[in-house]
DNA sequence: GTGAAAGCGCTAACAC
DNA sequence: GTGTTAGCGCTTTCAC
């Protein structure tokens, strides 16, 4: 079979077909002002028949309106990213707006100016950033202020509208958590920070600095979960270890893996916590403990932040969405007293 | 502070403040033919003076082309689905094309009528389908053939420009190592094929048949690795059962934990073994046997194609590629004589 | 090299 | 209700 991608009927081809003026035929496509029946229908006829369909650009050429918005992000694979995303298409087709994946490479400043500049150059109604990481932050930093923007999670900055979920009171929460269970104090392991450090972060050292318990240095993990590994293995080693709250679940998972390889048991000998209630988590054995955040509830409340600022709101606006403790069988009280 | 989205200024903008015509201004902004260093020099300073930006809109408008494809999509999340959008945006940026995501919200015909007008109001150079499910299938049928399309995954039907993982081979490759291992034959978990049959249960399917083995009625299971559990349980209750061959590594896992559930052990009970490589696969315990596919590599080569077809050729090509085994600690022998 | 003029497909403003 | 006239921001002839 041989397809043709002919040059497509034009609103002057369906007018000259139906016999109609031009403005007629808009009249019937955008249901602006009342046409004749008989019009109507001769018109519907000639679309059908010529396979018509409007011009997008011309729309919005005339219209001036946008109708897509841009989603910048260093990942589409990871759980949070990806639940992201797709909250945020969902709550944009449903108020009638498309959205651009645009990737970003890294947080080397070309590789961010390449990103911001390739997104500008292309006519959009706003632009939300997936702040999780370093790349998203220079890209906030980056972007004109012209542009309607609204950044997801973060640091709270106040200059952008910004939906977020409160990872300092969910790393308060699991920590204190922990803390409860009977653990002296909680090693970290974090997940490379979006700046200083992360919200989770902040809340478990809140959480220790107001029990009283002594806050060891964080051990800094990669993205993949495969750094859990080694990290497990070295933790497996040390005696003064007994809780342990990871940055997310897959390295959770990863630590929970190497330690079994250097046979230690969780949570018998050594109680392993998460972060972000990965779908695993609940299958994973023991059962990830973990902090459930609700990511395509986060997504969609960053397009609604964006689509005020879009209609004409001027103001940043903060959407912020508290978490959840998820309690399954990966943390327990330390094994007798000290010992 | 306060944020204005004033009208962006235009070319002719531009070429005021400049004190040049606005073709200059387009040439210089195109490079489509030579303007002297110094009104280029001028024109570059109002540029960036007054910050404009060309509105892609226009742009699209006189030159007739689009730079925007559309990925259409029931889910962003699934691992195998977010790696292939990701390759698709990787290759699709370095042609100079904008991706959009287009979620489809079921296979219903309503919602399939739906996503397909709603994906060509928009101006587009063509569209990927990511047609690892039903919904997937049900949309290539109903886009239009005056459209550059080309189809990911699925069963080959030589209409559509597609780009695949070889399933069969994959199947049928981790089955007869199964087989070789000495089991008396494979059961089957699938995810919800796309057709009546996935690749990866036909591969399984024929290697049990071309080895005399007895071929098990399919056990079906959702894209939920829960579903998997209820699963394993159930499997844990039947004695004859030795292998186990999951449709994704999220169900195999689910499985596994329903047998350790249910106290028996992988792989010395049992054996289960999983499809894709998902990269929480090497650090589940036992480290599960799967086949690899290369996602990426896939969603690039969905654009390549797609290209080609935006570029004019008008025959539809495949683009196929054998995923390899990969043997970890999920699969051993059977225990014993058929004991 | 550079500007004037035309026109991409569409909607908005205006007469009738 | 309907057609005529403009014009959105840009690139592309075509003269000079």
């Amino acid at each position: 079979m041989t397809r043709s991608f002919a040059k497509p009927a034009s609103i002057a081809d369906v007018a000259a077909a139906a016999g109609v003026s031009v403005p007629t035929v808009s009249r019937v496509l955008t249901g602006a002002a009342k046409v004749s029946a008989v019009r109507r229908q001769r018109v519907l006829d000639a679309i059908e028949e010529l396979g018509y369909r409007p011009n997008g650009a011309a729309r919005a050429l005339v219209s001036g309106k946008q109708t897509t918005i841009a989603v910048m992000t260093s990942d589409t694979t990871i759980y949070g990213y990806s639940s992201t995303i797709q909250g945020i298409e969902l709550a944009a087709r449903a108020a009638g707006y498309f959205v651009i994946i645009s990737l970003i490479d890294s947080d080397a400043p070309d590789d961010i100016d390449r990103a911001v500049s390739l997104v500008l150059s292309q006519p959009l109604a706003g632009v939300v950033v997936l702040k999780f990481d370093p790349a998203g932050v220079q890209v906030v930093g980056a972007l004109p202020r012209d542009v309607p923007v609204v950044a997801v999670s973060g640091e709270i900055d106040g200059e952008f509208s910004q939906a977020v979920l409160d990872e300092v009171a969910g790393g308060h929460e699991i920590t204190r958590f922990l803390l409860g269970l009977g653990h002296r104090t909680v090693h970290h392991v974090t997940v490379p920070p979006s700046r200083d450090e992360d919200g989770r972060t902040i809340g478990w050292r809140a959480a220790l600095e107001s029990a009283g318990a002594p806050v060891p240095p964080i051990i800094a993990a990669t993205w993949e979960a495969v750094s859990g590994v080694g990290i497990g293995h070295h933790l497996a080693d040390r005696d003064d270890v007994t809780a342990v709250f990871c940055g997310n679940d897959e390295i959770a998972m990863g630590v929970i893996s190497g330690l079994a390889e250097a046979g230690r048991r969780v949570p018998d000998d050594i109680s392993v916590v998460g972060f972000d209630d990965h779908p695993l988590s609940r299958i994973w054995r023991p059962g990830l403990t973990t902090v459930s955040q609700d990511f395509v509830d986060l997504g969609r409340r960053a397009f609604s932040l964006l689509l005020q600022q879009i209609t004409g709101d001027e103001q940043p606006v903060l959407s912020s969405q508290n978490p959840t403790l998820v309690v399954r069988a990966s943390a327990a009280p330390p094994r007798g007293p000290t010992a």
